[in-house]
DNA sequence: TCCCGTAATTGATCCAAGTCAAACGAAGTG
DNA sequence: CACTTCGTTTGACTTGGATCAATTACGGGA
């Protein structure tokens, strides 16, 4: 079930056809590069996007090395990031749910490091930078606005080293939990039962650890009640309980 | 021997009293912000720079949760970033040597989320962000050239991502001499022969590990003839061997 | 509906790195 | 200069998670 690396025909959408597909009226502006554009600045935004891309599950939105032009969206569904080493080892560096930004890495050398593969069929607004470069003629607070979601993704990867560097595996598929929690509920969903879209190997990777810790520590979560697991359905029972693993304060109060 | 946190009284070099002391003549120019700069740009620049620090080992440029004032380019000396969990671990995230940006993690709230600390005497250079963005309107690469620095901060931590997940000990420290050597290279200092200005510790919980393992490791890596270590001074010995150690492949050729 | 390939679980064993501890070295202070 | 403190090295032992291996469960296609 391998798709083409860079598939030569994908569901282009163009915005004359279909003018409710717009930023302005995207159901998640709020959570993506728009975040607090007024209506102006919004529509503006429109006219930068280049085109929307409908991505089957496996589909690349882009490959490493490829020449950077688009920053994109998630518009619907769930892309994975992964960097590729020396020997072709890959590290997964993200899960992205619909309003993340895929492609912050390309602008430095004008070309990608990471990949972004959709794990689900998925749809995603290409925003070119220099459509963006071109707003900020008008519209001062743009570049503002790209700066800080550049910082975010830089804060991002910080948190990310510090999980890395000093949690235990129990600490690391707990955070996981918690921070998908609340990201689907950030997008309308429920922050207790969601549907993981990454399979155990992708959950491990990014976590740095194999894929049999993850599914043990599934287990071991599932067996203390804190949730429950059917295969890719998650249900969170004890949020606090899960929280409390990420204070490693073993003497905490009860 | 802690020094204040946020010392009270800092040797601020002003502009006007210190000409020789501009963007146009520091010798990291070119592996700092205005990287690719024409002299009009670099002019512009000196204006922007809004003054610079005289720190003493120890002390703090700026610290965690202090509200985002400045970017700090490095001029002279070495500082460490550091990221602090909800129980007050340390997490160094960087060492930073001349011509490094410190700060952009604090652009997105608006507040430092790292702190940085002086690891020796050191000079750094206050660069307000609003400074830079009054320039894009005469200098519209100006916004491209932050946009490209902050990619750049997000490629670094995607490949320490990679060092924390997947390298072994051995494999970290080897990264680690080889990074620095090539960064002392880059200012003109030796490649081969370097002062380390962190402990071990600092090195150890940079890297995911303990400092005794960082120690074994270094005692280690002489032993193989690798390297030699005298305290805090460190000779490379054979830098393909170490680089050998990064290709995991243990049935490379010879 | 039944296959078949893929994904997930669980067990047994091993090892890299952590932890604890002790001794040594270097650097700053009165 | 000696004292004290901090940093480093090295050893002995422990352990969390990796690795290897064997089932079991799931999901998509005919």
């Amino acid at each position: 079930m391998q798709f083409p690396l860079h598939p030569e025909i994908v569901d282009v959408v163009p915005k004359a056809a279909a003018p409710s597909n717009t930023c302005s009226s995207c159901n998640v502006r709020e959570l993506c590069l728009p975040v607090g554009f007024n209506p102006k600045e919004l529509e503006q935004l429109n006219h930068v996007v280049s085109f929307r891309l409908q991505l089957k599950r496996g589909q690349h939105v882009y490959e490493a090395g490829e020449k950077f032009k688009y920053l994109y969206a998630v518009r619907s569904g769930c892309c994975k990031t992964v960097i590729l080493d020396a020997q072709g080892n890959e590290q997964v560096t993200g899960f992205h749910l619909p309003g993340d930004l895929l492609g912050m890495d390309g602008i430095n050398d004008d070309a990608y490091i990471c990949e972004a593969i959709a794990l689900e069929n998925s749809q995603v607004c290409a925003i070119p930078l220099t459509g963006l470069e071109g707003l900020s003629a008008d519209l001062p607070g743009i570049s503002h606005q790209v700066f800080r979601i550049l910082s975010k993704g830089i804060v991002q990867e910080l948190q990310a080293k510090l999980l890395l560097a000093q949690m235990t595996a129990e600490q690391r598929l707990a955070a996981f939990l918690v921070n998908l929690s609340e990201r689907y509920a950030a997008r309308g969903f429920s922050s207790r039962q969601f549907h993981l879209r990454m399979k155990r190997e992708e959950i491990g990777n990014f976590l740095g650890h194999q894929l049999e810790t993850v599914s043990r520590l599934f287990s071991k979560f599932a067996a203390q009640g804190l949730i429950t697991v059917k295969s890719k359905d998650i249900e969170i029972k004890d949020l606090n309980a899960i929280k409390g693993l990420l204070t490693d304060d073993c003497f905490s109060a009860p």
